[in-house]
RNA sequence: GCGGGCGUAGUUCAGUGGUAGAACAUUAGCCUUCCAAGCUAAUUAUGCGGGUCCGAUUCCCGUCGCCCGCUCCA
């Protein structure tokens, strides 16, 4: 476990202005949140790393920019209106809650539940007196549909024949693209489409600050190729992730492999690792690596009626790719990224610091530009006109120096710089590091350069 | 959704059936010239809605939110 404990951490955070609780002047909305000034910046640090990593720096990949809304047919085809769809029932005896299908499956292995309606469903459990596992009796409530998935209306009335689905997953955005990229892009197989966007899932029980929430920001990318070479690519990526994960900043003993077991696999799935975190409420799932094989564009072959194959230029063989998943959620490199960051270092005898042990690379600010004294504030607004230009930066003229240094310790700000008298003769300023503590001077020409070489990702 | 706990300045905590206090933080001024100094001011709170009462932040009910556990989890 993490030595700091996750309310106090993330009060820190909200505290800070990293985080704000949604809708909170109408006391707030549960398990929403906000991010404020410090926490956007970092997660569109993170977004753009995430790009570069797996855009700009892989020839075989491109990225895509999918819509929410899409055609209902979609969610058939994946499945999601069938198993997205938990038909929940509850004892009223003991209060346990249970998914139908599974109460019925468990006494009556042969029972054809996935045929059912809940009506049917429900009559089955009376005629057969089905018990609750839990209590033994026989009381139940009514089968209420429970949908993972969020629906809204296009159109200005509500009539059924309009109903939409907010995408409870990004990566059919790119499934369904697949030939379009292909085409446009001239690219051969193996090919990665990537998109970065949000998600909305209807979860029984979010929590955890960001880390469960009912809206998410996913960046998923889809690796086709050859089948067979599947599993070569799988542990390629899975590499990739990892890698990804340690420009962070992340320490690697706060971080593993879980390998998902036979039975746990989801039905599309040949294999599936997860990379966890070791959050201060226990180890949680970041990044899910899938082997999701032909399953998605097979199944949109069948449901609308397009061919997905793909014609190798080569062998003139024709197949569906299969396809590699690294699926991450931003919002839970974020968090994780921040944990990771927080430390509170002892300082002389009685004394604190909170000190955001972000990398420079994600850190909202990159600098603080302090003038020791107010009337240095001509030549420090300068300096910060000239940085501003090329990285997120703060100004800060208020509370005596040491305590400028602790604001900028406590929300992650790498560098400080500070203008002092002798700045106004020889154009030359200090610079603290955060972590060190340690102080170089260095001329304002020099400035730009010195910072960029440390923000580089 | 169930069970338990909790809601007072930005934060941490006092307190009272009758004008809500402190510390830290924040802002301004003086002082200060490189690691939370000092002095003087200022800003800011009883989650929301009912009920009882002459009067409720305090008692009661509801609601909303948060935390822990259960259930669930592509």
């Amino acid at each position: 476990m993490s030595k700091f404990d996750f309310e106090k951490v993330t009060n820190h955070f909200v505290v800070s202005g990293f985080y704000f609780p949604g809708s909170e002047i109408y006391g707030g909305l549960s398990n929403t949140w906000d991010y404020g000034p410090l926490g956007s910046e970092v997660k569109q640090n993170i977004r753009k790393m995430w790009w570069k990593k797996f855009v700009q720096e892989c020839p075989t990949n491109v990225g895509i920019d999918a819509a929410i809304l899409m055609n209902p047919k979609v969610w058939e085809a994946t499945g999601h209106v069938a198993t997205f769809n938990d038909p929940l029932i509850d004892c009223k005896n003991c209060k346990q809650r249970f998914r139908a299908d599974q109460l019925i499956e468990q006494e009556y292995p042969d029972a054809n539940v996935t045929s059912m309606t809940n009506e049917q469903m429900m009559n089955f459990i009376r005629e057969n007196h089905v018990k609750c596992p839990n209590c033994g009796k026989e009381n139940f409530t009514d089968i209420r549909q429970f949908n993972m998935m969020f629906k809204t209306h296009i159109g200005v009335t509500e009539d059924s024949k309009s109903v939409v689905y907010l995408r409870p997953e990004t990566a059919q955005g790119m499934f369904v693209n697949f030939k379009n990229v292909l085409r446009t892009t001239r690219k051969k197989l193996p090919v990665g489409i990537c998109n970065v966007g949000r998600a909305f899932r209807n979860e029984i029980t979010p929590g955890q600050m960001t880390f469960r929430t009912r809206e998410f920001d996913q960046m998923e990318m889809e690796f086709f190729c050859k089948p067979g070479e599947d599993l070569k690519w799988f542990d390629y990526w899975k590499q990739y992730c990892l890698d990804f994960i340690s420009t962070l900043g992340i320490k690697q003993e706060d971080l593993r492999y879980r390998d998902h077991d036979p039975e746990e696999l989801a039905f599309y799935s040949k294999a599936t690792t997860d990379i966890e975190y070791r959050f201060p409420f226990g180890w949680g799932e970041v990044w899910g690596i899938a082997d999701r094989t032909d399953y998605d564009l097979k199944r949109h072959m069948a449901y609308s009626g397009e061919s997905l194959e793909y014609l190798d230029p080569e062998t003139n063989e024709r197949y569906v790719p299969y396809c590699i998943e690294p699926s991450v959620g931003l919002d839970r490199l974020v968090l994780m990224s921040l944990c990771n960051a927080y430390d509170e270092e002892k300082v002389g005898e009685n004394d604190t610091r909170i000190v955001m042990h972000l990398s420079p690379a994600i850190a909202t600010y990159k600098a603080a530009v302090l003038p020791l004294s107010k009337k240095l504030e001509e030549k420090a607004r300068e300096v910060e006109n000239i940085l501003s230009k090329y990285m997120n930066v703060i100004y800060d003229e208020t509370g005596s120096i040491g305590k400028r240094y602790r604001r900028q310790d406590a929300i992650g700000t790498p560098y400080c710089v500070t203008i002092d008298f002798n700045t106004l003769e020889d154009n030359s300023v200090t610079i603290r590091d955060r972590d060190t503590m340690q102080q170089i001077r260095l001329p304002i020409t020099e400035l730009v350069k010195y910072l960029s070489v440390k923000i580089f990702y």
